[in-house]
RNA sequence: GGGGACGUGGUGAAACGGUAAACACCGGCGACUUAAAAUCGCCCGGCUUCGGCCUUGCGGGUUCAAGUCCCGCCGUCCCCA
């Protein structure tokens, strides 16, 4: 029997070298300063106990850019971790009984092993899991820290109340207007809470959005617009019949001469204020709150409003007067809580004016209109032009009108130029258990004070019971009631634990010295091994683990701790796993494995009855259109796995989880084991020297060399799907004849370029090869330029840009050489058809276009 | 409502403004098999009078040359939510 009638043994292989890279500890990491360090990192997932295909792909790609840096000379940190707090362990204590830490490091265990069996290249001696007090006891300190330096403070906010439940629900946990679990209507409720100073950092964090250029454009236009910086003027109004005046914020000063109104937000203390003594103004605030005051809400709501009966006089025009309304689309938390509208250049006033029967007067005059006649109709103006019926701004064009209405608002001391942000300060107190103490104690007399560093951590009580409704903290018989660090009297502990995106927000700084209990990092490995070179996640994250985490990067160089202030050099946003959604003939979403394709048609496998296809839909289990991953490894193996993740999508593309894709990729596998087993015998020993190569063996290694140029290339930009084109296409070629030195040469360039991708078959196969070495020590290929130095070249040739025949041409031939043999083509001739060349563009080495 | 991305064969997709469809999947035909699977080989955008002609969502534009750049539509998806 010869050797190419074995099959390749998946299973036995990949434990077998993931034992081997185990003992030989081959991916830990050690601060070298002689070596280039790279450090990729993956978004660290949450331990919901199963990897599901999103892990795979991110953890794969991640795994990819490792383990080429590696073979490219780069010291490489690579470590996991777990993002262990949150609320799924809660609802599986209330609903299952069991402990969230129980749960918690159960699904830990379990998810390490589903990670370890993909053959992922992690220091594992690194891992960490955020709801170890030896993790999240820094992170009090800092908090502490932050404290200090300014960074953090204390204010009362809105919550979502769940009266049933007698707790805080978090947004997405709030269903019209109910809460998920109890059903019951969800209250607003003012609590004390802590903030973290994110708007300090505004101008910066948005800034330095133009230094990271590694990140995905459209990553950087969602922080922009989150930050959502915005120039205009405050100006104040004086009110009739009352001495205190009503702030405004707008960004188009410029049409103050077209203003028809003012608007309050209904949580405007002036609306309370007046509502207080009118019961429909009071009615309507109440039906605004209602409503509710998000931005999502408030845009597509129709547009509504309240005359109070108040008129503001016209800071420029003595005698003019405008009434005051309080209006639903007015947000309190945005500017001052109040505006000024001009119907004929906004959109939202126009539709309010129209309703209310208010003045529409342009001020700004588009160009090639003409002041006498431009009127606004349905539609508000809100483009450039030049300012009319204006006093001192007319004829200026809108800028200009801005900065001169803003420089005579300041003269008279009405108001200033004003930045404003719509970005809100980060809230991040929880009324949560499963999360990190936050490290305050709460004293009559002395107020919130923080725990001394030596009574640091703060741990959470394991010993809590879920049965009763509301916090376990705030039940607990002993553990919130301690002495105060200052008076020494009974107080009590903060019971609200951190916001879980507080941990992901300094983790990667973590890695870089995860065993020091003292510090949460020392300077030496952060100052080496930061900032993340690349990291990899899903465009989820855009805004807010991403944001808090170049904020708190910030906040940690202000306090000493570590000296870059962006955490992510390069950003890689990989695109969903989907595949086919099934459901039965009453509507039942149906598995994958429940589905079988049968004459044409879809049928349930076990009942026949026929199935409907739906679309391609990201893998949910609500839909059922999940494909388990330990399935599939433990059927195909991690490379078969990995290599589909790679091969027919690129990355930030969404890709479509096929049958038939996942066959493809285990029949290349093993067309691959076949050729190199099945060649090994005839091959010289490696090292061999190189006879004088025939011209097929010529052509060949010229081949070879231009696919290690290719795909490290195509490796270094992330087009996988790319580099495993040209490795299928090397692999070909060598299965087509080739032998001996040359064979040799191309088969180990294939396992050497595919080895990050699928690093079990090509540590297998390199011993195959008889290397005594592990692939995972290989030093990358190098290509050899003289090989990729073509001495011919294929030319197309146009005869008024359509193709019309290829020539072959001495590479960098000179242009008149090229239009020579262009001209004499018979096609070429043909398609001229008698007329002269009235201009032959020459592009050398690619084309020449001649135009009649 | 605002912001963004995308749209190429039956399918996933390639293509510095320069020969559209590389590499795969599906499908078809054949070889090897008692047979099937596996494997190997060939074909695989459309039309064609076999000379060619047409083809990158639709309509314009820029250019010697446009899938690629610009403008306007249509559709899908994502974000603000």
């Amino acid at each position: 029997m010869s050797r190419t009638d074995e099959r390749y043994n998946v299973k036995e292989t990949e434990a077998k070298w993931q034992r081997l890279w185990d003992e030989r500890k081959t991916f830990a990491a050690v601060p070298d300063p002689s070596r280039p360090k790279y450090f990729v990192l993956e978004m660290f997932p949450y331990p919901s106990g199963r990897i599901h295909m999103g892990h795979v792909r991110n953890y794969t790609l991640g795994d990819v850019v490792a383990r080429t840096k590696r073979a490219k000379g780069f010291n490489v940190l690579h470590p996991m971790g777990w993002d262990a707090f949150g609320l799924p362990a809660e609802n599986a204590a209330i609903e299952r009984g069991v402990h969230p830490a129980k749960w918690t490091r159960e699904n830990v265990a379990a998810m390490r092993e589903q990670l370890k069996s993909m053959g992922l290249s992690y220091d594992w001696s690194r891992e960490l899991a955020t709801c170890e007090p030896d993790y999240y006891r820094h992170e009090q300190r800092m908090f502490l820290d932050f404290l200090k330096a300014g960074l953090v403070y204390r204010k009362e906010s809105w919550v979502n109340w769940d009266p049933v439940e007698n707790t805080v629900l978090a947004n997405e946990q709030v269903i019209d207007g109910r809460g998920w679990r109890s059903g019951a209507l969800v209250e607003k409720r003012l609590l004390s809470q802590w903030f973290l100073k994110i708007t300090a950092f505004a101008d910066d964090l948005l800034d330095s959005l133009k230094g990271l250029d590694r990140w995905p454009e459209r990553v950087r236009i969602m922080q922009e617009n989150w930050i959502g910086r915005s120039e205009g003027a405050r100006l104040t109004w004086e009110l009739d019949g009352r001495s205190d005046r009503l702030e405004i914020f707008t960004t188009r000063p410029d049409t103050l001469f077209g203003a028809a109104f003012l608007a309050i937000s209904p949580n405007h203390p002036l609306a309370a204020e007046l509502a207080a003594g009118n019961a429909g103004l009071a009615g309507f605030v109440a039906e605004c709150n209602r409503m509710g005051t998000s931005e999502a809400v408030l845009e597509t709501a129709e547009k509504r409003g309240f005359d109070t009966g108040l008129k503001a006089r016209h800071p420029f025009v003595p005698g003019w007067t405008l009434p005051v309304y309080v209006a639903n689309f007015v947000l309190m938390e945005y500017g001052s809580g109040a505006i000024f509208g001009c119907p004929a250049h906004d959109q939202r006033d126009l539709d309010f004016a129209r309703k209310y029967g208010l003045p529409v007067k342009p001020v700004v005059l588009p160009p090639g209109e003409e002041a006498a006649a431009f009127q606004i109709a349905a539609e508000a103006y809100a483009g450039d032009g030049i300012l009319i019926n204006s006093q001192f701004l007319d004829g200026l064009p809108v800028e200009a009108a801005k900065a001169a209405a803003i420089a005579r608002i300041e003269t008279q001391g009405l108001g200033a130029r004003t930045v404003n942000w719509r970005l809100r300060d980060w809230g991040v107190s929880r009324q949560r258990y499963w999360g990190c103490p936050i490290p305050i104690i709460h004293c009559d007399s002395c107020g919130a004070v923080p725990v001394p560093a030596d009574q640091l951590p703060v741990r959470l009580p394991e010993d809590v019971g879920f049965d009763k409704p509301g916090n376990p903290l705030d039940h607990h018989p002993t553990w919130k009631h301690v002495a105060c660090p200052a008076c020494g009297r009974p107080a009590r502990r903060e019971t609200d634990t951190f916001d879980t995106f507080f941990e992901s927000s300094w983790y990667f700084a973590r890695f870089a010295s995860p065993d020091r209990d003292d510090v949460p990092f020392d300077r030496a490995s952060a100052d080496y091994w930061l900032p993340v070179d690349q990291y990899i996640g899903g465009i989820e994250h855009a805004v807010l683990h991403l944001l808090y985490s170049r904020f708190f990067t910030r906040a940690m160089k202000e306090c000493g701790l570590l000296g870059v202030k962006e955490p992510f050099d390069g950003l890689l946003t990989q695109g969903m796993v989907c595949h086919e959604t099934y459901k039965d003939q009453a509507g039942q979403w149906l598995y994958p494995d429940e589905v079988v394709k049968a004459d044409g048609g879809l049928r349930h496998a076990s009942t026949g009855q026929t199935v409907d296809l739906g679309r391609s839909e990201k893998m949910s289990k609500s839909k059922r259109n999940v494909v388990d991953p330990a399935h599939i490894i433990g059927t195909y193996g991690a490379d078969t796995a990995r290599l589909f993740m790679l091969s027919d999508s690129p990355p930030e593309r969404d890709l479509e989880w096929t049958e038939a894709g996942i066959d493809g990729a285990w029949r290349y596998v093993n067309r691959l084991w076949r050729l190199v087993v099945g060649a090994v015998e005839s091959l010289p020993p490696p090292g061999a020297p190189m006879p004088e190569p025939d011209e097929a063996a010529g052509k060949l290694r010229r081949q070879i060399h231009r696919t290690i140029a290719a795909v490290s290339e195509d490796l270094d930009r992330f087009h996988f799907n790319k580099a495993v084109a040209r490795i299928r296409e090397l692999t070909n070629a060598l299965g087509d004849g080739a032998s001996g030195w040359v064979l040799r040469e191309g088969l180990e360039t294939v396992v050497l370029l595919m080895a990050p991708m699928m690093p079990h078959l090509a540590e297998e196969l390199w011993a195959e090869l008889g290397h005594a070495t592990l692939v995972s020590d290989t030093p990358w290929p190098a290509a050899d330029a003289a090989l990729l130095v073509e001495d011919s070249v294929t030319v197309a040739v146009q005869v008024n840009g359509k193709l019309r025949a290829t020539i072959q041409l001495p590479k960098d031939a000179d242009a008149g050489l090229a239009e020579q043999t262009a001209l004499a083509q018979e096609a070429v001739i043909a398609a001229m058809s008698g007329k002269p060349a009235r201009k032959v563009v020459v592009v050398p080495n690619r084309i020449v276009n001649v135009v009649v």
